[in-house]
RNA sequence: GGGCCGUUAACUCAGUUGGUAGAGUAUCUGCCUUUUAAGCAGAGAGUCGCGCGUUCGAGUCGCGCACGGCCCA
């Protein structure tokens, strides 16, 4: 028998008490007439003018605090909108509203009426003169003055931190409008949302390791998808020569405090453009993000103070691990004393690894952490970029820009591989790389060149992780901060 | 996968060298008609994450496990 139970059955005693008096428990049909922000509002334009009688609100929310007084109370209750005070005075609800109010908790829903009055402290309240329980809690809420606190907890159970910590709501709200914002961006550029398979034979458009689920009726495993790309690009093949997609993605890869299995990521596509324009275009996006979110285009995350305004730096792959790794640039073009450097920094290698594959590992170890203000990496190695069409001035490197904020990949982009040719020998070269022990290596895809041989128009795609774009935008240290119900490891002990 | 840290009442946390389990909030009872973490008086509430071991005796020491957090790979 432990504490909650006996909480409970304490609730449940005085909720059968109160039902004996023929209250109804849970009913629906109270409605509100005012929410707390309207009420709000009223005070603000009328204040001079009002007192306790006039106007007489109709609204309703959950009790989060009372103060008791023998004959009168005050509580504190809550809707959407706001928070606001109100006064429950035996002479004004009447006897049997007292009584009843009585044995009610923090934690009901309570419908009220009344007009406001302002407390000798100066606060507007409201003067019940009708009180109705809407639903009742059985459970206690935690601490009103510590809240909810336990990680474990708070994630476990996201709807009590939602409750308690107003902060953990704003995030929310922020992320809310993070993706109100970037979809207006894309629809006000003439951008076509679309939705594509979230389950797919045969997973592409990224190097990860996917889930497998399986149909019965067609007797087939698919993969939950690790990327959209590859259909989002059917669909410019079809002549939606602007689309993007908001949608989620599932690596099957371990979590961490930047890795949930399960994200959101925005992909876009638009014909006749190149990683450059992406870029510029980017640059312009993420200003107008923040200003939308946040009201400015400098916002602080853990301590650094990140300007998305104006032009960002553009700066090679090769150049960074010179000039921000410190690496002597002959080293980067002999694979074995790349190894053998990699060795001395602790990087593990593995032999299935190409060059670009060494190089990238570098880098996400000696520059990564580094790049704090918006940085465009560009001339990523066509071994590490099969999907990515190559330079014209040097065959070795591709079209293409990853984009680093406060420290982490937050974009990647590029130039799309419209030769049909070149990309079977991408992924030929991708095979091999999988036999060779690269789990994470593309697969050969024929349906997609197929689909490229009937003609893609020049275009640029990128995609653009939502969850870390969150992470910056609400100053979160973690993913688990950003995404409602993260994955967690089931307990069966604690039900 | 590795390292460090955490897990004690519903919540937030104390708990000394191993010696009967503590506080505040919440809950319950009584008083209280302007409180702001209201106040006063009283009461109830614990699988000290789980298991094994050491010991006369374990919340405390040892080993293992589970879950979580941070860092690293």
């Amino acid at each position: 028998m432990n504490k909650t139970k006996t909480v409970i059955e304490q609730r449940k005693e005085k909720l059968l008490e109160i039902q004996n008096k023929g209250v109804d428990l849970f009913p629906n049909d109270f409605n509100v007439v005012h929410d707390i922000i309207d009420i709000r509002k009223h005070i603000n334009t009328n204040s001079d003018s009002m007192d306790d009688s006039e106007p007489v609100f109709v609204t309703a929310g959950r009790m989060m605090a009372i103060n008791r007084f023998g004959k009168s109370a005050f509580i504190r209750f809550r809707d959407r909108t706001g928070q606001m005070q109100a006064y429950v005075r035996k002479d004004r609800v009447g006897a049997e509203a007292y009584n009843l109010f009585k044995k009610l908790d923090i934690g009901d829903f309570i419908g009220l009426e009344g007009g406001v009055f302002k407390t000798k402290t100066g606060e507007w309240t409201i003067l019940a003169t009708a009180l109705k329980l809407l639903s009742k809690a059985l459970r206690p809420l935690p601490e009103k003055f510590h809240g909810l606190k336990d990680p474990e907890k708070r994630y476990r159970q996201r709807y009590i931190d939602l409750i308690m910590n107003a902060d953990v709501r704003d995030i929310f709200v922020k992320r809310s409008r993070i993706i109100e914002s970037v979809r207006s961006y894309l629809l006000k550029r003439d951008f076509l949302e679309v939705e594509t398979p979230m389950m797919q034979p045969l997973p592409g458009g990224a190097e990860a390791e996917p889930f497998v689920t399986h149909h019965n009726a067609l007797g087939i495993d698919l993969f939950l998808r690790i990327a959209p790309e590859l259909y989002l690009k059917r669909l410019v093949v079809a002549g939606f020569e602007r689309v993007f997609e908001i949608n989620r993605n599932f690596r099957n890869e371990g979590v961490s405090t930047r890795h949930n299995p399960e994200f959101t990521m925005l992909e876009f596509y638009q014909a006749y453009s190149t990683y450059e324009d992406l870029m510029d275009l980017t640059e312009e996006m993420f200003s107008k993000i923040a200003l939308d979110v946040t009201g400015a285009t400098k916002i602080e995350y853990q301590g650094n103070i990140i300007d998305f305004s104006g032009k960002w730096r553009r700066i090679t792959l090769f150049k960074a691990l010179e000039e921000i790794g410190g690496i002597d640039p002959d080293i980067l073009k002999d694979r074995e004393r790349l190894t053998e450097y990699a060795h001395s920094k602790g990087i593990a290698i593995s032999k299935a690894g190409s060059i670009g594959k060494i190089i990238t590992k570098l880098f996400d170890v000696l520059v990564e952490p580094q790049l704090i203000q918006p940085t465009f990496i560009t001339g990523y190695p066509v071994e590490v970029s099969p999907l990515s069409r190559k330079n014209d001035k040097n065959r070795d490197i591709t079209d293409r820009f990853e984009l680093f904020i406060a420290g982490y990949e937050i974009a990647n982009g590029f130039s799309e591989l419209n030769d049909p040719e070149d990309q079977k020998n991408r992924f030929m070269q991708q095979v091999s790389e999988r036999e060779a022990g690269d789990r994470e290596a593309h697969h050969m895809d024929f349906d997609y060149i197929e689909a490229l041989e009937y003609g893609m128009p020049p275009t640029a795609g990128e995609g653009i992780g939502i969850d870390r774009l969150t992470m910056l935008l609400t100053d979160s240290p973690s993913i688990r901060e950003v995404i409602l119900f993260p994955h967690m490891k089931p307990i069966s002990a604690l039900r």
